[in-house]
DNA sequence: CCTACCGATCGGTAGG
DNA sequence: CCTACCGATCGGTAGG
């Protein structure tokens, strides 16, 4: 039940339905643009899976842009709260990077097709919200390499340029999205586990176990 | 100058000059898809950047999507090349993993809009063709998958699942796409060598220099 | 008489 | 929250 709700306190039953008619309409819109992409999914397509018609859609969500910019928040709002919880723990560079991976990389798996639209559809998201999507990234990236510089101070982790090994670490677990398809071979937890010691291993971490 | 032009032996000055509009339309269509992407780029655009009319276009390609069908081919080719090149020359498997990454790392590097359209606009290949790259993908994936596994069991090589280990060593390479940008801070030469430094690692290869 | 192209317009469908 | 409908633009192809 990773994929938490995000209710803004509803202030009345009536708020508590209509924000459950945008969950609804949200997860028929993902579903969609997953199986058949953003720009070929029609506003009728999505009214029909939720079996109403257009302007239900539209009164709940201003246009299709908002739908698309809602699934990519949501997307780097999960990552960038893993992140920041991380270094919040002040825990020493591999621990820290072991539950930032092992987290990042559940957030990959449990919201795959989020994952999945997100990266596909970038380019299709309105400007404003491409620069506040681009923000939390660059927030991820600073975090990210925090605790990979501190790690390569404290002798614990061996690389060389400090931009690539985190661009290497966190596209090894991202890209997941490209190959993860669910029934999947191994259970969420094996696969955490093998990326946890893939990354481990990839920054020259001396502790992999 | 690693992307070849892949001529056919042109039979006739005639041959040539047809293909050399081929080229010039592809490469104007792999710059407006990169930019803009592929559904919002019209045919007209296309026409346009090459100084023509659509007509001229539909000449040269039997259609929009026969464009998007070129360079995914292109890229799914190269890769392919590599990897079959590398296990052709039976070399140890380290030096067989550090070869094949440096080579699919550059070919990212040089063809990195090309890539980058692959990714995004898998979805919009025609079913024959997205069934022809999913061959070409899985007898990559096979060839990786014989590197490790022969690299595993010489003792060189050191992880636990033989399929994620080749997703993250292709992923890793991979993703460059998402985040290489022209100019770069590092050269393409750094950048491989950085590349085939975390895949060896990754792997747990013995020998990470 | 053909190759290489252009101006104009088609049917169909998108977002709103 | 639906029926009915718009302004606009798309990929693809006709004739010449």
């Amino acid at each position: 039940m990773s994929k938490a709700q995000n209710t803004p306190k509803p202030a009345s039953v009536w708020d508590e339905v209509s924000e459950l008619k945008r969950q609804k309409i949200l997860q028929s819109a993902v579903d969609l643009f997953y199986a058949r992409g953003y720009l070929p999914t029609t506003m009728d397509d999505i009214a029909e899976s939720v079996g109403a018609t257009k302007p239900f859609v539209y009164y709940h969500f201003k246009n299709k842009a908002e739908l698309l910019s809602e699934i990519a928040r949501r997307t780097l709002r999960e990552w960038l709260g893993v992140t920041t919880w991380v270094i919040e723990q002040s825990l020493p560079p591999t621990e820290a990077l072991s539950l930032a991976t092992h987290q990042f990389t559940l957030i990959v798996l449990d919201m795959h097709k989020f994952v999945s639209i997100y990266f596909r559809e970038q380019l299709n998201l309105p400007t404003e919200v491409a620069e506040e999507i681009a923000r939390m990234r660059r927030e991820i990236d600073t975090q990210v390499r925090a605790i990979l510089s501190e790690g390569k101070k404290a002798g614990v982790f061996e690389f060389d340029d400090l931009a690539v090994a985190s661009q290497v670490v966190t596209g090894m677990v991202s890209f997941i999205f490209a190959w993860y398809r669910e029934p999947s071979r191994l259970s969420k937890d094996q696969i955490c586990d093998q990326m946890v010691s893939h990354v481990l291993r990839s920054v020259g971490a001396v502790t992999a176990s």
